[in-house]
DNA sequence: AAGCTCATCAACCGCAGCCGT
DNA sequence: GACGGCTGCGGTTGATGAGCT
């Protein structure tokens, strides 16, 4: 590895492992157990730190890991974990034995993840024909490829330095007229599945499927992570939720208030968007602002950081755009971030023709 | 055959939470 | 309650090998 690591500053070795490093933790852990880390390496004679040490030990040493490819049932199930427990990947091992967090955490990365973007794509354009035309690898568009992306990206913007100005106003009045919409909402209904679903319906919220993936998108702010890859909205969850209202209505759920209350709105909300009171908090307003602050430095020329750092915010700005929620019918409802004709499948598509365009501008 | 791109995996880092003092 | 040490977790990175042009 380039830089050189904590491990190597205080004369601790780091990076790959070898056999003998093996021998020596596993014939240490065998006659002495697990834990205290910190004073493991000394005691075994390794010239590694605790943290390396349990690391190396709970990923690849234990004896109970199962290794090789992962089950097609194995794969359903993380991919029906990681929709109720998102990236909490110790929880969703904890369901696997012989799997570990990383293993689980990688598998997902590079594989599950690009699964679940294909369905959610599919609504709106044929990635896999798209892609198949030119490029050999489907899904996922790669670190690098979403790297150069970027960069084009930002050069376009400092070729029109008013653009960022003429959002940040539109992006500020439209996020603060829908949160002021859905606090009300959610204190005005006690915050309440049934009578959420019943409001929705009275007032003629009709959803049809992507709607409800933006809205998703919007309550969750996270749509994109630093990769560039779409985590999978919450579509089971969805179904759940609806499954659950359907048994109130025909008075077959006998649970209380409160857990129906929590499974149904925690999950549709996905947990984060809305503290104990019942309010929703707004996601990633301090995201645009920084973002913004971010162009005006580009465009000035003063800005240094490195790629990845521009990679990463712009891509969530990206996210951003994903917010543009498409409700049905936007007189009724009063919320329309004027986006509504910039969502993830235009964006992403966008990405896929700059790509099959050979990447240049 | 060479060079490039990408996927995969092991390992590292920073941080938050827990616990003892 | 404040503080410090330890542990565990999630995000990220670099090495490597396979596949493609």
């Amino acid at each position: 590895m380039g830089r050189s690591t904590c491990c190597e500053k205080i004369g601790l070795k780091s990076g790959k492992w070898t056999v003998e490093e093996d021998e020596k933790l596993v014939k240490y852990i065998q006659s002495n157990g697990e834990g205290s880390w910190k004073s493991l390496p000394k005691n075994a004679g390794l010239l590694r730190c605790g943290k390396s040490c349990r690391l190396r030990w709970i990923n690849y040493l234990r004896g109970d890991l199962k290794r090789g490819h992962f089950s097609v049932k194995e794969d359903e199930m993380i991919v029906m974990l990681h929709k109720s427990f998102g990236n909490r990947w110790s929880m969703i091992a904890s369901h696997l034995p012989g799997r570990t967090d990383n293993e689980i955490k990688n598998h997902w990365n590079s594989r599950l993840s690009r699964q679940s973007y294909r369905f959610l794509k599919n609504a709106s354009l044929d990635v896999s024909t798209l892609v198949n035309q030119k490029k050999r690898r489907l899904g996922r568009v790669s670190r690098s490829v979403a790297k150069k992306y970027n960069q084009n990206m930002f050069s376009r913007n400092n070729n029109s330095p008013s653009l960022p100005k003429v959002m940040e106003k539109q992006v500020h009045e439209n996020l603060e007229n829908c949160s002021n919409v859905l606090t009300t909402y959610v204190k005005d209904n006690q915050v309440h599945d049934n009578v959420i679903s019943g409001d929705l319906e009275s007032k003629q919220f009709e959803f049809e499927d992507d709607e409800v993936f933006n809205i998703h998108y919007f309550l969750e702010g996270e749509a994109m992570d630093s990769s560039g890859v779409l985590s999978m909205p919450d579509e089971y969850q969805i179904e759940q939720w609806l499954r659950e209202i359907e048994d109130e209505n025909v008075g077959k759920n006998e649970r209380n208030v409160d857990e129906r209350e929590d499974e149904s709105l925690s999950f549709y909300l996905e947990g984060e968007a809305m503290d104990s009171s019942g309010v929703l908090s707004m996601p990633d307003e301090y995201q645009i602002e920084q973002w913004m602050r971010e162009i005006e430095d580009e465009n000035g020329g003063k800005n240094e950081r490195n790629v990845d750092e521009r990679e990463d915010e712009s891509l969530s700005l990206d996210s951003l755009k994903t917010m543009g929620v498409s409700w049905y019918d936007e007189t009724e409802c009063d919320i329309d971030f004027g986006f509504t004709g910039l969502n993830m499948c235009d964006e992403e598509d966008d990405m896929l023709h700059w790509l099959w365009e050979g990447g240049n501008h």
